[in-house]
RNA sequence: GGAGGCGUGGUGUAGUGGCCUAACAUGCAGCCCUGUCAAGGCUGAGAUCGCGGGUUCGAAUCCCGUCGCUUCCGCCA
């Protein structure tokens, strides 16, 4: 864990307000910074005086400087001070152990107010919870309070270790532009319009995808970027309209390759910067295919257990029809131990039924072991033998609560995934301390879309196949496993990528099969599909989350606090008031005319 | 688009049908105070309880609607 409070006032020229100790006694000096609190004794007057490196107290005493004193009497808390006067050792008694200055003072000669300071709107000087809409809109003094300071210079430092990581293995860092073409595929695009083409637009980059792939054409070789992304989609906690990736492409790699050289960086990122502790090194790796069939999730938090356990095979021969049915439409059926959870309610049991419903389920089966009896509402539909399948052939003992969910595998899946994250966080099985790195690879490169009836790709349109599944692109697309991974972290995907097609002749059947003709493909990504005839190596790369990242190593759980500037969840920048509308002249110059708003559509911002 | 939670002086909370003429802490203003460091003491200002409607003799409190914030689902190649 580095510090981020030392800097040297010989490099930098200036003395700071964390940086005095015992041995500059007598030296005369010069303080600026803001008014952290002010204890006003009626003679002395203390002021701990702030700036991102530390406090001083300052103090002032009418005996000694009495034009200070009477300057200093109508100081308020933020007013920007500048401060001379010379360093004490503080009597005896006196010193403050929690401050890193805490062994001196400033007795103060001379004070100028450099700037006052209305009273804001919520506290600076203390840690507090306040309305977040309210910190948004007043985001410079948000910014001014320790532990976004702390978050904004943690970010400095992790990407700048990025920078030096990939700059020492011989990466080129090649900044790409904002206005782009847009493409379909992804996420809507932020549109740009622009005076000199009326009624055509540019698109804000999704991310430079196309853009690392066409350097490798370039042969660049082995390119990264910090690069701001848009996407115009419904936020989240972790999801902003605008945010950051570490963006890295490389010619001549396999899979290994990339994995290889993340997975390093993140084992330093994570000993350099947090406290955590990890738990998988080398990192887990699992392939997509294996982490639904245990986890029913291609992020799962491996912190803990609950694993899914497939009692399909047990109950082939069974009587019970809700059971049987689903095994006859080719459905499963699985199960997960919960331990200790056999004294459950009847009401604690509907609310988790209820989270299995939510996910889709029908219904949620339950089995409790309580007392050396198993306590079911299907118990009298089993046999013996199909109860201790359900139970302790699995695991479960005395104590433990059983669920099981029947139903397609998307549906099983889905539903016991998130009944195993619920009981994760209740029984507070995840170690808030512990970082469980995970690979999922070998996702499947197809799914089919029912609405667009056609394909459609599960990372990009971008991403390689296994050259072994080929042929399945012919007779079975949907299995086709894509060389492509993801880096998850305790249950979130910090980041993901693949070796690409370098080919044409892939590239295009790909697109064909996601229903673009020919044509249209050369119409909507020509660069690429003529960038990939010259010459173009086989490349791949990986995209990882620069604000997840952040704010898992400054353990916070909003991206929002790991950015200087966020928008709101609306997508609503609080401090600009953006977006807003503009002037009838900026729409007359880009050739739009507004649409009438639908009639319960007027903003209603203030 | 859907679901949940929240909305009370500047800030953070309490109050969940009458004891509310809305409480507490902090901040703010004034006065006192020469070793404080979350300084302390005294005094004071500050809220039509997000907004609109309804139920009731009576609503911060119950109901309906609406707005805002937030979390999740959809969405995010």
């Amino acid at each position: 864990m580095s510090t981020f409070r030392d800097v040297d006032p010989a490099v930098t020229g200036k003395l700071t307000c964390g940086s005095l100790r015992a041995v500059n006694a007598g030296e005369q000096v010069v303080l600026r910074g803001w008014v952290n609190r002010r204890r006003d004794l009626g003679g002395l007057i203390f002021i701990d005086l702030r700036d991102r490196y530390g406090l001083t107290q300052i103090v002032f005493n009418p005996e000694i400087a009495p034009a200070a004193h009477e300057i200093a009497s109508d100081v308020r808390n933020e007013f920007v001070l500048e401060a001379t006067g010379i360093v004490r050792e503080r009597p005896e008694g006196t010193r403050n152990p929690r401050l890193a200055t805490g062994d001196i003072e400033i007795e103060v000669h001379d004070l100028e107010v450099l700037n006052t300071a209305v009273n804001p709107p919520f506290y600076i000087n203390e840690e507090s919870d306040v309305d977040e809409s309210l910190r948004l809109k007043y985001r410079y003094l948000d910014l001014r309070r320790e532990r976004m300071q702390r978050n904004v210079i943690l970010r400095h430092q992790i990407v700048k270790y990025m920078r030096d990581y990939l700059d020492d293995r011989g990466f080129v860092e090649v900044e790409t532009p904002l206005l782009i073409r847009s493409t379909p595929e992804g996420a809507r695009d932020f549109v740009v319009p622009s005076s000199g083409f009326p009624g055509e637009f540019y698109a804000l980059p999704q991310s430079p995808q196309q853009l690392k792939q066409l350097l490798m054409v370039a042969g660049l070789d082995r390119y990264f970027q910090i690069a701001r992304c848009f996407r115009d989609e419904a936020q989240r906690a972790d999801r902003q309209p605008e945010f950051t990736q570490l963006d890295i492409e490389m010619s001549f790699v396999e899979e290994e390759d990339i994995m290889g050289l993340i997975e390093q960086l993140f084992i330093e990122l994570t000993e350099k910067f947090t406290e955590k502790r990890m738990s998988s090194r080398p990192f887990t790796r699992m392939t997509y295919a294996e982490a639904m069939d245990r986890f029913g999730s291609d992020r799962p938090d491996l912190r803990f257990g609950l694993e899914f356990q497939n009692v399909t095979d047990a109950l082939r021969s069974t009587g019970f029809k809700a059971f049987a049915g689903v095994i006859e439409n080719g459905g499963v059926i699985k199960a997960i131990v919960v331990p200790g959870c056999a004294g459950y309610s009847r009401s604690q049991i509907d609310e988790i039924t209820e989270i299995a419903k939510a996910n889709g389920a029908k219904g949620l089966a339950t089995f409790a072991l309580r007392d050396g009896e198993v306590k079911s509402p299907i118990a009298k539909f089993l046999s013996e033998t199909e109860i201790a399948a359900l139970t302790t052939d699995i695991g479960a003992r005395d104590g433990d609560l059983v669920l099981i969910v029947a139903d397609t595998f998307d549906v099983v899946s889905k539903a016991l995934a998130e009944l195993r994250s619920h009981f994760g966080d209740v029984l507070g099985l995840a170690d808030p301390n512990e970082f469980h790195f995970l690979w999922i690879y070998e996702f499947p490169l197809l799914e089919w879309d029912e609405e667009g009836q056609r394909w459609d790709a599960t990372h990009n349109p971008f991403c390689g196949f296994l050259e072994e599944d080929r042929s399945l692109l012919e007779t079975d697309p949907g299995a086709v496993r894509a060389k492509q991974y993801d880096l998850t972290l305790n249950g979130f995907e910090i980041g993901g990528g693949s070796v690409r097609m370098h080919k044409r002749e892939d590239q295009s059947k790909i697109f064909a099969m996601m229903g673009h003709p020919p044509d249209a493909q050369q119409e909507r990504f020509g660069a690429v599909l003529d960038g990939l005839e010259f010459g173009a190596p086989p490349h791949g790369g990986i995209a990882m989350g620069l604000d997840r990242w952040v704010m898992f190593a400054a353990d916070e759980n909003n991206i929002r606090e790991v950015m200087a500037f966020p928008k709101n969840q609306r997508g609503v920048d609080l401090m600009f008031d953006a977006p807003s509308p503009i002037d009838e002249q900026q729409l007359i110059d880009v050739g739009l005319a507004l649409r009438p708003k639908p009639e319960d559509a007027q903003p209603v911002r203030e």
